[in-house]
DNA sequence: ATGGTGGTGT
């Protein structure tokens, strides 16, 4: 709904209007008395040994939270051996609590003996015990928990429902899901914030926004949570705008933002490379002294390299005092999609060196693409064999296979590729026959190219790309009669994709465009130059690819389509509206066609103006006529 | 007296 607007003024202008300052928690104290706590913690425990059986329900709680509060594994335990020596019998209250202290020292299996021998059990113990399960991951067992929960005849309340929500989500759960929601309607919890937000959270993961906007607006009370939810909702949907607008709205209402808020925040910024508020943002954080907490900064690095600036996105990352595997993450794939494979292997190679953080599957992703994507196929492939011999503790699954087809189809080593996807202990995804398809393409092998166009065309009918490449390559041989078969096939068989879009930001306004509406108020104007410069640049050397546009029409009629396309619209608008030392940057929903790639080119030539461009794929740094990928993407 | 909701990388 509102992506369709093309000047998005009041949603940008607008989003620090009503700057407030906001509060975290600070866990200095924390840490500063820990020493103090523990001689306390030891104290207590040889006052326990002196007493004896003369210990009661307060004496064993106090211990207790405190063994809770300080992960005090070891002393805990001596807490639950003394009631077992003791004879002490614990009451339901104080066996929920010995429950919750063996989950929060990550011992499950304690914690579900000690609730399988409760000779009774009372609500909280149930949502105890399938708090655990949620919390740690385990859905089914949270799930089928909460479902003997129900057998036993003990009626769940807010607290359960608010759990057993969050494992709601995933293969099996959604009609699950729906059915605790007819419960919840039924016990009258709906309204309930901490379960509202479980509820509207639910439902947005499974792609229902407008379900989870309607709990989230029958709320009679939001708090920063909820407002969360929904925020990071529309967020996490791509719906970036929209969460935006409702972020305004809400900060205009009094809601306050922590900095889960303005994760989620920045998650939609980074989704529409809008710069100038990422950094508004970060402003923000820095003046009102929040503690720089991991997730936060995790963000940032992404927000930085996704709005194109990777060296902020550096900075942050030298800065962090503590690194998790999703830092390194975000900084590697930052590097990869700008195609700086040599600072991919670098960094690869520090966070190896440095030990501290294991790699997880998406960093060999990260550091293969960022291999494949800089031309690295030698150094790539040497990775590779460091995964599959076990060198870096991850298994490579289907997209790192797809990866190394990447690798050798680039390096022209096609045989090669069609070899490899052959010998895969999987059947190949249509992603797989996709890399070498483009492969093929690029390396003009119509022999392979025509075996791997028409096993995607089977795995993949619905998929209008696959039809444009194996067109183009049919096309750059010469063999018009293939293509003109496969635009029939293509025109009954693919599904309508989603509709190509281009943007720019100019002084903290998006201007977006694309070729069916002409609703920008310089649509006119634009097209007119467009045209303009394509006069221009045909003078100096600049051809159309006709071969990117597969409607059954003339040739002029084709180079008419190009001419219309989102990209070349922002890219004109860069160009005419940006003083000269300022870098075009465009950003683009889909992979860009080969020809708007070489009209930028020619943008960059002939105007000496820098384009940076961020397709679905990668960045485009497009510099005096040449381009960072390589031509290849 | 015991239990609960939103977040970062593909």
């Amino acid at each position: 709904m509102f992506l369709s607007k093309h000047v998005l003024s009041s949603t940008h202008k607008a989003l620090f209007q009503n700057l407030r300052l906001f509060s975290l928690p600070s866990n200095s104290h924390h840490v500063l008395s820990t020493h103090s706590r523990d001689t306390q913690l030891r104290e207590a425990l040889l006052q326990m040994a002196l007493r004896g059986h003369d210990m009661n329900f307060q004496d064993y709680n106090t211990l207790l939270n405190e063994c809770v509060s300080k992960r005090a594994f070891r002393e805990g335990q001596r807490v639950h051996a003394h009631m077992i020596t003791t004879n002490y019998f614990p009451c339901v209250f104080l066996r929920t609590r010995l429950i919750v202290f063996y989950v929060k020292c990550d011992s499950l299996t304690n914690a579900r003996n000690l609730f399988d021998e409760m000779p009774e059990r009372n609500v909280v113990s149930w949502t105890a015990m399938i708090s655990a399960y949620s919390q740690r991951g385990y859905a089914s067992q949270a799930l089928s928990l909460f479902v003997q929960m129900l057998r036993t005849d003990t009626e769940p309340n807010e607290f359960t429902f608010a759990t057993v929500l969050t494992s709601c989500i995933g293969s099996l759960g959604f009609v699950l899901g729906r059915q605790i929601h007819s419960l919840i309607i039924k016990l009258n919890y709906e309204a309930h914030v901490y379960v509202g937000s479980s509820l509207l959270d639910m439902y947005a993961k499974y792609g229902k926004i407008h379900e989870a906007r309607g709990i989230f607006q029958c709320l009679p009370e939001r708090d920063v949570v909820s407002c969360t939810a929904i925020i990071s909702g529309y967020a996490q949907l791509g719906l970036d705008q929209e969460a935006l607008e409702l972020f305004r709205q809400l900060q205009d209402e009094g809601m306050q933002s922590n900095y889960v808020t303005y994760t989620s925040v920045l998650t939609a910024l980074s989704g529409l490379a809008a710069l100038d508020h990422g950094k508004q943002v970060h402003n923000h954080l820095l003046r009102s002294e929040v503690p720089s907490f991991v997730v936060l900064q995790n963000s940032l690095i992404d927000m930085y390299s996704k709005c194109g600036n990777l060296t902020y996105a550096r900075r942050i990352f030298d800065t962090m005092h503590e690194r998790t595997v999703i830092s390194w993450n975000a900084m590697l794939v930052g590097y990869s999609k700008h195609g700086e494979g040599r600072e991919v292997v670098e960094l690869f190679d520090l966070m190896r060196d440095e030990n501290k953080v294991k790699p997880d599957g998406v960093t060999v992703l990260a550091v293969l693409s960022g291999c494949s994507h800089a031309g690295l196929e030698d150094k790539g492939m040497d990775i590779f064999y460091d995964m599959t011999s076990g060198k870096i503790g991850v298994e490579p699954d289907t997209k790192h296979y797809g990866c190394v087809v990447d690798l050798l189809g680039r390096a022209g080593r096609i045989e090669e590729a069609l070899e490899f996807i052959r010998k895969l202990p999987f059947e190949p995804s249509a992603a797989i026959w996709g890399c070498l398809l483009g492969a093929c393409n690029v390396h003009l092998n119509v022999d392979i190219g025509k075996i791997v166009g028409h096993r995607l065309l089977e795995i993949e009918p619905e998929n209008a790309g696959n039809y444009v490449i194996l067109s183009n390559l049919y096309a750059s041989a010469g063999r018009w009669e293939e293509v003109r078969s496969l635009r029939n096939l293509m025109f009954k068989k693919t599904v309508r994709k989603e509709p190509g879009r281009s943007w720019i930001e100019l002084d903290q306004i998006l201007h977006t465009f694309h070729a069916s509406d002409c609703s920008h108020p310089r649509r006119k104007e634009l097209s007119a130059k467009v045209q303009e410069l394509s006069v221009r640049f045909k003078e100096a050397g600049y051809v159309p690819d006709l071969s990117c546009v597969l409607h059954d029409v003339d040739e002029e009629q084709k180079e008419k389509i190009l001419l219309s396309h989102s990209e070349k619209l922002a890219l004109c608008f860069g160009l005419i509206a940006t003083p000269e030392s300022v870098t075009i940057r465009v950003i683009k929903n889909l992979r860009i066609c080969v020809d708007c790639h070489n009209f930028a080119k020619y943008i960059s030539k002939i105007y000496g103006r820098e384009v940076s461009l961020r397709d679905k794929n990668r960045f485009h740094r497009i510099v005096g006529g040449k381009c960072s990928c390589g031509d290849y993407w």
